[in-house]
DNA sequence: CATGAATGAGCTTTCATTCAT
DNA sequence: AATGAATGAAAGCTCATTCAT
């Protein structure tokens, strides 16, 4: 009856859940439910439940690892290219599944290392191609890229959680700066 | 036969099994397991399951918001002590509760704003004292005060789901260098 | 594994406790266990305890508000036979049901609501008809009727209860008799 | 700290809650909290929960057996009389919990006989007072008293449960009328 | 008498998972 | 592949009752 679909609508309905109330809080049947397929179904598919998140891990959450173009001399720009275009191909609620359910399984912990290791190498690469003759050391330039990484990764999480907002684009200037 | 103990030990078994597999894991029953109390007493004490991380978070966490003084011409190492004393009273495991639960309470996520509000205010003050004239204007000074809490608030969980560390002290340099 | 019977074998088990213990006081673990059914399959049929006497009312309860035919001139006859075959399809048991429960949900309370309002207008009907002329003032008709009623519904309960036997017939013909 | 007042507070708790909400529906602890004693002293006063009805009952419903007068002549009168002042002392709420809870424990029961029993008998007399010569006979008779008896009773019930009032005096005015 | 912490059996309800069709 | 009834372990919570102080 539905052919292809019903798994994908199970993947949807997942995503929707787990993003709005969290994997733990989101009975299997609910998911049934709004996914509109009969609750047998999703064990055909998925035999546990925990096998939803890790597919929806797997196929709706890529951490993009290929080489990036950097223009020496414009580190801020990159940053904030970087900042814009996160090397992670995911929807909003994916993203905020990745960050929230990173401790319930280790599949989605990996992606979660995998994605900010990127961003730190990224991070980096940018700072070194823009910052010719090597101004400030190693372990700064180490620091940099690990702060910048790590307000990507929270500022989604930090805003909803504490009404903050921090703007990825002054903090890319504010570490040029430092190492300028 | 526990005096004021048995309330006491409740706690004590939440606050380890929450930070440990985290609240929504956590069945009432091992708590006072752990507690070495019967069931019912749990509910005597903590009417719903909830309240035991509420009375967790009320009572077991605080954040300081009394003054500081800062040292002109030092930002750096008042970056640093604000980051070895983070103005929040609270153990380890407390610290891991109030982050990891973030979303599962209202209560427990207006205790993390505020202290991400204190870390900020704090840094912000120790930037504008210890530079003087002003240098970089309100708004870089914002985004690097916001900047350094991000980084304190998720520097654990960061090394705890990625494995990368990162070192407060080089953040706080790094900041200083941006604003100097 | 019980086909259609599984949740006719709940209402049978709920119908047979409920009229002999009262709903409070029967477990939802009893009903299964008397229907040989497991506890949670009975949750998956009625999603709360009270939904089980719901449709045991719904279900198992009608009040026929058809027309009736009633012969001139003989009110005691119709009274007596109304005794008989009170507007009530339902089992003993579940008769007790209804006069038992009806404070315990406002279902119940209206069904039995409707059935007293129906012996009433049969009453009344059976009365008007046989007694040609309107001698006696209707204010008299109503009070009698009512009376009627009163005696159909609660004469089960004060012979359970007080032991004394009322006879319907006895007071069919009282109540003619007064009306004459 | 109570004296002799204790015992009555919960007492009076208990009419209030157990004439609201039913005796099975109503936790000692909230008898407690009613009565502003502390938990363990409701169970020093009544060791089991049942005998909090007991006392209820015991204490505070009398059916008054004594001898009544009855004027010749006046049947109609003297049923308007008795159901204006039926041979029960007792509080409305009392009387709720007396036809409420009459299945619940014995002693209920038992009062709620005794107190049919004793209308049945006055109505009786009064009839029989009243309509000298002995028309009607016997059965006649007794069907009218306990039929009065009923009405008294269950009018109150009926009138909650279904909406429909019933007057006494109308009623006593159709039953004199049938035996005269 | 007074107190409220302590106790544990039992309650309703939830839910992941299985399975016959 | 599709279906939803079936299963039972376990969850959160209630409550009459006990008891040490």
């Amino acid at each position: 009856m539905y052919r292809q679909t019903a798994r994908t609508r199970i993947l949807d309905a997942a995503e929707e859940l787990f993003s709005g109330g969290g994997y733990d809080a989101t009975p299997t049947a609910r998911i049934a439910e709004l996914a509109g397929v009969p609750k047998g179904l999703l064990f055909h598919y998925f035999p546990r439940k925990i096998d939803v998140l890790i597919s929806l891990v797997d196929e709706r959450t890529l951490v993009t690892e290929e080489e990036v173009e950097a223009v020496p001399g414009d580190a801020a720009g990159a940053l904030s290219r970087l900042a814009r275009r996160l090397p992670l191909h995911a929807s909003p609620a994916m993203r905020r599944i990745l960050f929230r359910e990173a401790d319930t399984h280790g599949s989605v912990r990996e992606r979660l290392g995998r994605l900010n290791a990127e961003i730190i190498r990224r991070a980096r690469f940018a700072l070194e191609l823009a910052m010719p003759g090597g101004r400030g050391d190693a372990a700064r330039l180490e620091a940099a890229a690990a702060t910048f990484a790590a307000v990507l990764l929270y500022q989604e999480s930090l805003c909803q959680l504490t009404g903050h907002h921090i703007d990825p684009d002054a903090v890319a200037e504010l570490i040029v700066h430092a190492l300028g």
